[in-house]
DNA sequence: TCATTCCATGAATGGTATTCATGAATAAAT
DNA sequence: ATTTATTCATGAATACCATTCATGGAATGA
């Protein structure tokens, strides 16, 4: 079926090259008879020569010619897939697709992405949020490769790792009456507009682990999907939100908010990264875990 | 050396397209079990998988993906490839140079190559006019592949075949004080201005064939390389000419020139197609002297 | 649970690419 | 003109490798 081959092209590139076939079999580590023989079947296939054969030497037909150029036209571009392809097996170059379910830690994702980015040049990430089957199908799908969670669900073949651990925190304007608490109760939200990240009340822990449980809920409740504007409201009086003590303390100079702790005890969360029991072989991919680890021994809370 | 054939690439897209290896083997005529072996070698030589076995679907890695792409890329490029090797192969396509010597001759050229252009699409016609080693050794050196000459030179190998036979004539203007002759003597040129194409003195036959035998010069000799200025310079009484008959008539009109025959018995030419005898089996090259056969018998002189 | 479909594997084989040995043709050197 | 050194082509022998055959295990769907 198939006549011509890769080996065909690498031999007409070769005797263009070195200028002869004695030349060219010897860059090939072959025998000059291989070559006359493996293009001398070639010729026989297609009907038409490939070179003139003028005495000794040899002149490309239009022919030739025509699958000289092609050769210098693909044959780097097997070079360069060998080249890469190699490097996926080193685990060298891959794409990392991290998924989110976590609003805030996008600013812990930044943390850990630009250094990862510069030890792991070829490796491109990509950091998706919504998904039809939720994160742990995108994660067995293989939509992604790691899940970014605060809610770790154990399946076979799933690994959940926690990385990240921090209070999960009121956060009111510098003028509002509730400021200079020390911590709140779930009351006195009662007249407050809340605000939170625009995903199911489930998945809110100031629902379910403060307000729900005490069977409280707000006056209104306003989502917003952008941190920064949830701060300039908060930090305007409009209405207080819940959200991670860190990120909280990161921006209270610059926005003139205040952090409350929920409760006496306060709220404490976890951050899980979630990937596939089997991927865990991929180099660059348990680098990534390893720089989340070192992070979390870096920045305790 | 080289691990990444067609035959991988070839595979890859096949199993891509039918979903299987078993659909893939048997859209390329092999065993399963042929596919499976040649795959299994390719992923051992590069250490790395191309596919995820999951069950009994085949789901491309990285590096499988990586393969396809490519070999969407590439396996067209070798298919079209074989193609028109196919086609230089069966004649039906090549690139015809051809060499002129001749400078009248681009008329008459035209009306050759224009029904040829649409008679064989797939060859590339190229006219050149200069040559280092002049026209012959052009042909000889594989510069051109059919030389348009006055001049036949026969050495072994070559071929030269009248294709056209035509008077030269002198051509003066309208109220020209010779325009009424039937024809001219060498004598009758003393007073004129002489202008011909910028080419060697001996290649011109109002001197070789005219004047140069009855030991006369014109008063003036101009040099211009188009021919419609020619005609304009003689229409308006700046000079004259000498110019194939046939140019002439078909110009006379137009320009309000008139043909006056050199010498009582005239001057004849012949024009040769020049052809390496080898060159001889190449369908598209031999068209073309049919063709200019053809015209010639359609339009005697 | 059974039948079916798919892929993997090892051994056997058949084909083919490569080598070896040699000849013919050309170009360069004497 | 001879000689010498290259270069390519060719046929036969060989060694290698792709393919097949036969089979088993695993997953899917009825």
């Amino acid at each position: 079926m198939n006549i011509l081959e890769r080996t065909h092209l690498e031999i007409i590139r070769a005797v263009d090259q070195c200028g002869s076939l004695t030349a060219a079999a010897e860059k090939l580590h072959v025998t000059q008879s291989a070559l006359s023989h493996a293009m001398r079947k070639l010729e026989d296939q297609f009907g038409t020569a490939v070179w003139h054969r003028e005495g000794r030497v040899l002149r490309p037909t239009q022919a030739g010619g025509y699958l000289l150029e092609l050769a210098n036209r693909l044959l780097p571009q097997f070079a360069r897939a060998e080249e890469q392809v190699g490097q996926f097996a080193r685990g060298e170059r891959g794409s990392l697709r991290i998924g989110m379910e976590c609003h805030p830690c996008h600013q812990w994702l930044l943390k850990i992405v630009s250094p990862y980015l510069a030890a792991w040049p070829d490796v491109d990430v990509d950091v998706k949020q919504e998904f039809q089957l939720g994160g742990i199908g995108a994660l067995f799908g293989h939509e992604i490769d790691l899940l970014v969670t605060p809610d770790p669900l154990h399946k076979p073949g799933l690994v959940f790792e926690p990385v990240f651990d921090y209070e999960q925190v009121l956060v009111v304007g510098h003028q509002h009456p509730l400021s200079k608490l020390r911590h709140v109760q779930p009351a006195q939200l009662t007249d407050e507009t809340l605000i939170t990240y625009p995903v199911s009340l489930d998945r809110l822990d100031v629902f379910t682990r403060f307000l729900t449980p005490a069977g409280i809920a707000p006056k209104r409740h306003k989502r917003i999907e952008a941190t920064d504007i949830v701060l300039q409201m908060v930090a305007s009086g409009r209405g207080v939100a819940a959200l991670p003590r860190w990120l909280v303390e990161e921006n209270a100079e610059r926005f003139g908010v205040v952090p409350l702790r929920l409760g006496p005890r306060g709220v404490r969360k976890q951050i899980f990264l979630g990937y596939r029991e089997r991927s865990y072989g991929t180099d660059y991919l348990r680098a990534f875990l390893e720089l989340a680890r070192d992070y979390q021994v870096a920045h305790p809370q």
